[in-house]
DNA sequence: TAGAATGAAAG
DNA sequence: CTTTCATTCTA
């Protein structure tokens, strides 16, 4: 059996101090940042994450490669805001180009999104993703075990890739 | 074991 | 609202 790898495969320099694996990221590129100290408070290390008010000390889930990639889609500005400010329709848009985007680059990001879980974990390794420790989602648990008698509502998500009546 | 579900970004 | 991915949870 003879198996053929790329010699390519870059083989992941892995520099605690090299933010960058492969100068093919915009990121690369924003090197100037026009940030105005009147503009910036103090933020400090407290991240914008405003997906929904959590308590302080709240540890989000590493971001994917996905969100990374959009993350950066958006920040590149590669959508002026006066064409489309709908993070809705962005999304879409750049869910299309995520699945244009050449393997290579796809793994890149995944690579980076590896990264990003390295960092993560190094800062909260004891941190663990938990669903249902929420408000929100003990609410609907709570919901879901009253009604679970009676199957939710299909929720307009993924293909429910119909069961076919499944016997058991 | 396999599917469901939640959570992440962000305006 | 919307995306995809990852991790967790439940049946």
């Amino acid at each position: 059996m003879t198996y053929s790898f790329d010699a390519e495969l870059t083989p992941i320099p892995y520099n605690p101090d090299s933010p960058s694996v492969v100068d093919l990221s915009p990121e690369s590129v924003l090197r100037f940042e026009l940030v105005s100290e009147e503009e910036v408070p103090r933020i400090s290390a407290t991240r914008p994450s405003h997906a929904k008010k959590r308590d302080a000390g709240h540890i989000p889930r590493p971001p994917n490669a996905f969100i990374l990639f959009r993350s950066s889609f958006i920040k590149s500005e590669s959508v002026p805001g006066n064409i489309e400010g709908n993070h809705s329709t962005l999304s879409k848009i750049i869910g299309i180009v995520w699945k244009t985007l050449p393997p290579a680059e796809r793994e890149l990001w995944e690579k980076r999104a590896v990264q990003a879980q390295a960092e993560h974990r190094t800062r909260y390794p004891d941190w663990r993703f938990r669903p249902g420790t929420n408000v929100d989602a003990i609410a609907k648990r709570k919901t879901k075990d009253k009604n679970k008698d009676r199957p939710p509502p299909e929720r307009r998500r993924r293909n429910p890739t119909a069961p076919a009546t499944k016997s058991l």
